[in-house]
This record gives structure tokens, sequence and C-alpha cells, in this order.
DNA sequence: GTAAATCGTTACAAGTTGTAACAGTGACTC
DNA sequence: GAGTCACTGTTACAACTTGTAACGATTTAC
């Protein structure tokens, strides 16, 4: 636990593991957080994409989401089936389906910036606002320099590391 | 993208939404990283736990990394078959199997170190040293107030987000 | 006007994880 | 000293989530 070793030796000690084991439970929060709307976590990321970007097509949610269309039907399904989505007939090309929020889906939007400010507020009590700032600039210095999308998650990708000969059990998981 | 909206409005413009996001970024680059030594994230841990606890019943190290005794037969199983841990009989409670590291286990964990210090390099490498430290001080004190394990990713857990009436598809994900 | 391509949908299969029940061993009581 | 209860590790079972492939509907190109 002493300092030269967080710093030099121990893998466990450096800021990249601190980072990886701070968003899993920053995930984790979150996700009890909005179970509160009766939302999941892609569920909130798919309203934020469509308030974001209205009248986009799924393909289009999709590619900018990173994960198959196969899934977005499902998701859109569950959130049109509560009133929170709508498909709408795009006239000029009547294949895809323009994906609008409803008034509900408006509502539940700001709930759902108030449920993120209060985990916000939560999960950076230690510090103070100055603090969270200089945390907030450091990160947002690093994500952009990791080449990731602001306000996505790359959580809907799978990871590949299929390797011939390795065991059927215990490939691949969140950790 | 002006700072007064990603300050005051937008939900994935605080430091909880980035931490998220950079954290799962960061154990998907892990996960790719140590793919090399054909291991995954899990064994990684477990092999970490074992080398800084050596000789602890595999329910010991089931309540410290959160999971359930179960995942940890399969677990050691892969990594026992693998010449990298053993399992010794304690003589004075035959009940419990004492896990301990081999040599080539040993082996194996120095190479996990330099992984994860070209790991900890590449994810940072916007930074600069006093940077990389300030970062570290910051997330290190949110992790302590948060009640964080040192070494101990929160992954192992399950998320509980069981609501009745909820759909039986899209119902939880990392997200 | 016919053929190729695109979008959304559905059905199928694979993999992973959690829950519950089962032998072996030790501790405690009468 | 025998019996009962508690604990460790293991195995088998079931549920869930995610990825892949094939299928109508519609548009664009030749």
């Amino acid at each position: 636990m002493s300092p030269s070793e967080a710093d030099s030796a121990l893998p466990a000690g450096g800021g990249a593991f601190l980072l990886t084991q701070l968003g899993t439970h920053a995930a984790q929060a979150f996700a009890e957080r909005i179970a509160e709307l009766d939302l999941t976590p892609p569920q909130a990321g798919l309203l934020r994409a469509v308030a974001f970007g209205p009248g986009r097509s799924q393909q289009a949610l999709a590619q900018q989401l990173g994960t198959a269309p196969t899934r977005l039907v499902a998701l859109v399904d569950g959130l049109e089936q509560r009133g929170l989505l709508e498909r709408r007939r795009n006239p000029g090309d009547r294949r895809l389906h323009a994906v609008h929020l409803s008034v509900a889906g408006e509502a539940v939007m700001a709930d759902i910036g108030r449920v993120s400010r209060d985990h916000n507020d939560a999960v950076l009590s230690a510090l103070d606002p100055a603090e969270r700032e200089q945390l907030r600039a450091l990160l947002a210095r690093v994500a952009t320099d990791r080449g990731l999308t602001p306000g996505v998650h790359p959580g809907y990708r799978t990871l590949s590391a299929a390797d011939p000969g390795s065991p059927s059990r215990e490939d691949r998981a969140t950790y």
C-alpha cells in the first residue's frame, strides 16, 4: 500500500485500473438509479441518442451506438409499446422508420437528466466543484485522445477474444 | 458542445458519464491486451488475488471478489489445468483447498504486470506524468469515498433490476 | 421492366451467468 | 464415543442475453 509500490510495481494501482474499477462502479450505480424510472441503461442510451438526433433511421442509430441493428428492433419495440418512442414512415423512402420521441418520451428525458445529475453528484461527492471540473477536463482529454464518441458508451460493441485452443467457458466478461 | 451546456444541462457531459465511458473503454482495451497471454480479465483478476494473498480458500476468494463460489470452480479449473494455479489440501482442515501460484503462475504474473504497465501508458498517453498522478490521486479519493476494494473490480457482482411487469428481454446490460 | 441493393424484421443458435441440490469433512453436544 | 449440524467444494440445471443467418418490403440502377 506504500506510494512507491502503487506507482511503480503494482498493476492494480495505476490510473487505468482505477478507471475501469470506477467506471464499472459508476455504471452499476447509474443502472440502479434509472431502474426507478423502469428503464435500463441501454434504453436510456437509445432515448438520449434519439433526443440528440430525432428522425434518424434505425440503421443510423445502430451504427452510431456501435451495435447490431437486430438489437435495436427489440429495444425500440419496448419503448414504443410504452409510448416513449414513435416509428414514423418516411414518405420519401418508405423502407426506413424515422424514430422520434413522443411527448411522454420528452418528459422521461427530463427525468433522465435529473437522475443523471443526482447520480453525478453522488459519485463525485468526495470532490469539491473545482476538483470535479479538474477531473472532468482530464477525462475529456483522455476520451478525445482515445477516439471515443461523445455521449455514447462503448459497451454496445462485443469484444472479440477468440483464440483457438482456449477453453469453452470463462472466455469473456466485463470484469 | 459549449462548456455551459456540458456543465449544467447535458447528462452525458458530466464526470460520472465520462467515468463509465472511459472505464468501459479501458476494460475492453485491457481485455485485448491480456488476450495475447491467452488470458481473460476474470482469470487475471483471480491470479492477482491469489498472488496478493496466497493459500486462501476458494470461498474466501469468492467473498473478496464478490462473486458466487460456483464461478470460481471453473475459473480455478482452467488455470490449474494450464499449470498456473495449484490446489493444495490443507492438513489442518481437509475441507478447503488452499489456492497457490505455481512457478509458471508467478512468471505469468510478471507478464501481467508488464502488460498492465503498457496498457496504462497507452490509455493515459494524452497526459504527462504530472497530470497522470493528478488524475490518479483524484480517482483514488473517489474510489475510497465510494467504498471500493483496492485491486478488485466490481464487475463480478450482478446488478439486480428486477421489476414486476417489465418485459422479458432488454432487461439488463453493461451499457 | 427487370435485377441488384437496402431497411427492418423474425427465427435460430451459442455462450455466459445465477440458483439449487449433492458428497466430503469438521465441530459441537449429549 | 456416537449423532447432529455447519461448512467447503462440486455438479447439474435453468434462464437470460447477445450474435448470425435467412426472409418480405421497398427503392435504385440498367
